[in-house]
DNA sequence: TAGTGGTCTAGACCACTCC
DNA sequence: GAGTGGTCTAGACCACTAA
């Protein structure tokens, strides 16, 4: 591919600014006709760029409204498959409650991955996460503390859904997440916290979560029963 | 939406060509101007229905050649996450062997999953994976007797890859597959084949694979050592 | 009613593959 | 050179939304 398609122009200036922020999640985008002129390129390219853009979740369109910046959508976490009894595959609400909230510096490892010098102060918080009345995930989640400080006063609610806190209230706009998901023998405290044994298996999920311009915001890990996990896929 | 939109009646045709049969994995189908005129719409509606279901993988083209019905992709199976030491997901090649090999009654939850009637004669069969010379997982796979009759004949070899073996050697195509994750403590046996402690977690792997006509052949548990397995997502 | 996206068409030109 | 898909344009008509 010698030339870059017209299209993959349009994208890419789409991207860029969302990435850098000019266009935020929730915005409304200039219509059809509006880019296919800025740029110079005809309204089908634009719609083009825009339909690939659309299938990546990166936009969304409403017909006789406009397009807009997508809101980051964790029901796509792998989070949302620990799940209850016989259930298969999440649906079932996950209410969580955050008895640890502190200042900490942050271990080399975690540092390392929020890409904050070794030692940094950040925000430590500890999560438990129930269905019904049944602990089945706890969780602990590092912040960087130079966007988010505040987060770490005990008089703040957090929500279960702590994005629309930092999203709403610190105006750090969360753009996408990492997970990676292995399993474990639960230690001492973790089983006693999750009402299992020692030693009995847990599901770790660790999510990396980016604001703007690739910055890392959030490192967690949460370890939930393994007993009320369950993830499908097809293949194709 | 009270009509169907021509590019949406161009796909069901194309897809029900694959689910009957009468197009199979690999093979090329009709030229956007033939299927255009066959359908008697334009190049431009067909066009954005192949490309529909180029994105699903459904199919896949070829500038200057054509476009072709895909074969089923495992490298997007879960399995793939099995991997060794400190690699993140996958590229690791795992060897297979295959020691057990039977005809034999299948329980009445491999049966119901399979929609054979209870209590029929199935093929049984054991596999080990290794990565290099370590035993990664085992697997138990129950398949249809009817339509892979001479699969449990002991002479017979089966590849690493057991799908091209099915597809080429009995003709039965393989249309898709799902796959539910899970975790679990090892039992005793288990846990004597994969080099680990009774009780130590496993990863549980279950995979139901379908022909054409959403006819399952077969079921498959596969149980592996959960400290070498990792899976990765992103989510926006 | 004006503006938005959704569908559909027709046709031009290009790049790749095969003979 | 003939046939395939890939890109790009221009324009028609429709359905939905908001004022």
């Amino acid at each position: 591919m010698t030339v870059t398609p017209l299209y993959k122009v349009v994208e890419e200036h789409i991207r860029q600014q969302i990435n850098a922020g000019e266009l935020a999640a929730g915005d409304l985008i200039p219509s059809e006709p509006q880019l296919a002129e800025a740029l110079n390129v005809s309204q089908g390219t634009v719609k083009k760029a825009i339909e690939n853009l659309t299938r990546e979740r990166l936009l969304y369109r409403h017909q006789g409204k406009g397009t807009y910046v997508s809101r980051i959508n964790f029901n796509n976490s792998l989070f949302r498959f620990f799940s209850y009894g016989t259930h298969e595959g999440g649906g079932v609400r996950i209410h969580k409650e955050t008895p640890v909230r502190r200042i900490k510096r942050g271990p080399a490892e975690v540092c390392r991955r929020l890409r904050v010098p070794t030692g940094s102060e950040l925000i430590y918080i500890e999560r438990v996460g129930y269905v019904e009345r049944d602990i089945v995930l706890i969780e602990k989640c590092w912040l960087d503390a130079a966007k988010l400080r505040g987060l770490e006063n005990e008089t703040l609610h957090i929500p279960d859904l702590m994005y629309a806190l930092i999203v709403e209230k610190f105006g750090v706009p969360v753009v996408r997440a990492e997970e990676t998901l292995t399993a474990e023998a639960a230690d001492k405290r973790t089983a006693k916290l999750l009402g299992i044994e020692t030693n009995d298996p847990v599901v770790v999920l660790m999510r990396l979560t980016y604001t703007v311009q690739e910055k890392p915001i959030e490192y967690r890990i949460t370890r939930g029963r393994a007993d009320r996990f369950s993830y499908k896929t097809e293949i194709r």
